[in-house]
RNA sequence: GCUCGGUUCGUCUAGCUGGCCCAGGACGUGAGAUUUUCAUUCUCAAAAUCGCGGGUUCGAAUCCCGCACCGAGUACCA
């Protein structure tokens, strides 16, 4: 019988969300909303010593804007709550104190310093210290000490941790949904401390605990969670929640674009791509680091781009809606090996999405662009460029750029094209454009008739060099759309303007 | 070191129940077409001896074994 798919994202409020962390949480919410289940937003900050103020907001504003949503959690509410660990506190030590008094944990004594000076002691071996079934009896703790004197550290306020009792020569098989039953040892697993002794539990302790009474069906998480997950599959079978165990599927890692390893932090700003959702400014140091949001992703390219880091739907399409995401998603469909991240393609994706979007919306992202140069134009015309030229950006910030001359004349002009362009008697030519834009009524076919047609042609000209230099003479280089189009947009006395303009401070030229 | 996981074009990947794969798609790259320029668009091309070596089989990217390499974990961090 299988229980109603409840799903949570349980990021730990140490720094902003990278986006490793993002794809785990999409990947979760795709499943929860395919199978028409809940998603859960759990807080793990267990390690105070660890926790960054802001990171929490910093999660749900990123994940907000991705459209990646919650039924439940930390900013929702919810009738499993609390969704902070630190607010769930209490509960936990009933627990540790629960598998104390079954045999499947123990108090142990050691101080920090101690525990290193073992570790160094095996290092000088060539050997690493494990706190295990092989150790335990070595060390100071409820095993090895007598009742009474256990009994005695205790009360006497001795700090202690609760470790868990990893039974001896026991496989442990985990039944992931993405790699099938991996099997390890106890033998090779250490005694992990459950409960701090700043009475807090650690995250191993805390997170089965959490998603047994969460009613979490399924754990869908990082594959540098595997190795512990033996760990996880014994505390069930130790507080015999065997029956209602969620199903594991530990997901790929994202990989740094080049060379080897883990995508980190540091690798975004170095490679040029961002890391993170949004930018994030370190209230420690006070560094940045950028964001998708403000290099002008668009949210659902990035959903697109992180769904197929390590999935597809199985066919050859790409561009994929969350809403098609919903429907395809599937477990099955999950690459086991991890994924790098391509810049390249990433653009492209934003590229596509760019293009989806109507010219009024991207007049709305280019409006701050254009009063931050202080220019101020009609909103049909702002419309009506952002149409014309959104096919050649990958990026909103492209865009004044791409289209400044629209909104401001030329003051200088490109020194190669002059060269290339601008040739003897190039003045008179331009003279001449500038009459029959005078004269010729300002319509398409009319001007295209008069000037191409008559003037060039009908001359025998130069085609390239007349026209180039006139948009030399518009533009200040040779970009730009066809034309004729571009002056029907600029409009008779702008185009008039910038050609006279152009003549005089380019003037004739010499061979 | 030990444990676990992974290994198909530069990158993301299809392929998983062996023959339709002398390996398909996408990004990027190159060439051509279109254009008065740039970009777009379109067409074409190059690009993986399927990590290596054995085996099973009439036949293996696909199954089995060994090796190599890469990654993760190995904290009173998650």
């Amino acid at each position: 019988m299988e229980r109603p798919v409840r799903v949570r994202f349980a990021p730990s409020p140490t720094g902003p969300l990278h986006i490793g962390g993002v794809r785990t949480a999409l990947y979760n919410y795709l499943f929860a909303r395919q199978n028409g289940g809940k998603m859960i937003l759990r807080i793990e900050d267990t390690d105070q010593t660890r926790f960054v103020p802001g990171a929490e907001q910093y999660i749900i504003e990123a994940l907000t804007w991705l459209g990646i949503e919650f039924d439940e959690g930390v900013h929702i509410g919810g009738p499993f709550g609390p969704y902070r660990q630190s607010d769930r506190k209490p509960m936990y030590r009933e627990y540790a104190d629960q598998l104390i008094r079954d045999g499947w944990a123990y108090y142990a004594f050691d101080k920090p310093e101690a525990l290193e000076a073992k570790r160094k002691e095996f290092e000088s071996q060539k050997k690493t210290f494990q706190y295990d079934c092989n150790t335990r009896s070595e060390m100071e703790n409820s095993l090895s000490l007598p009742e009474d004197e256990v009994q005695r550290r205790i009360e006497s306020g001795e700090p202690y941790v609760v470790r868990f009792k990893f039974p001896a020569h026991t496989e442990i098989t985990v039944h992931d949904l993405i790699r099938g039953d991996v099997t390890m040892n106890s033998d090779l697993l250490d005694d992990k401390v459950l409960f701090k002794s700043d009475g807090m539990p650690t995250y191993h302790l805390a997170n089965i605990v959490d998603d047994h009474t969460m009613e979490i069906s399924h754990v869908i998480r990082g594959e540098e969670w595997l190795p512990s997950a033996p760990l996880h599959v014994m505390l069930y079978k130790a507080f015999g929640w065997e029956d209602t165990m969620p199903h594991f599927a530990h997901l790929p890692l994202l990989l740094k674009p080049e060379g080897n390893g883990k995508l980190s932090k540091r690798d975004g700003d170095r490679l040029g791509f961002p890391v993170f959702p949004l930018d994030w400014h370190d209230p420690k140091s006070g560094e940045l680091s950028s964001g998708y949001r403000e290099k002008g992703y668009m949210p659902a390219a990035v959903v697109n781009i992180l769904a197929l880091l390590g999935w597809n739907p199985g066919t050859e399409q790409e561009i994929l809606s969350m809403e098609e995401l919903i429907k395809l998603f599937n477990i099955e469909h999950i690459s086991k090996s991890g994924a790098k991240f391509n810049v390249e393609k990433a653009k492209w994706f934003n590229h596509e999405y760019l293009q989806m979007e109507s010219d009024e919306a991207i007049a709305d992202m280019f409006e701050p662009q254009l009063k931050a140069h202080n220019i101020t134009a009609s909103r049909d015309y702002v419309v009506k460029v952002c149409g014309m030229m959104k096919e050649r950006l990958n990026f909103p910030s492209e865009l004044w750029d791409t289209c400044c001359y629209f909104f401001e004349a030329p003051t200088e002009y490109d020194p190669a094209a002059i060269k290339k362009r601008w040739k003897p008697g190039m003045t008179t030519h331009m003279n001449k454009i500038i009459e029959i834009l005078e004269t010729v009524p300002f319509e398409y076919e009319k001007l295209h008739t008069a000037i191409l047609d008559e003037y060039i042609v009908g001359n025998q000209l130069n085609m390239g060099q007349i026209m180039n230099s006139l948009r030399l003479a518009v533009v200040g280089k040779t970009v730009g759309p066809d034309m004729l189009t571009l002056v029907m947009v600029l409009g008779k006395d702008e185009t008039i303007k910038r050609v006279r303009r152009a003549i005089e401070v380019i003037g004739e030229v010499e061979n």
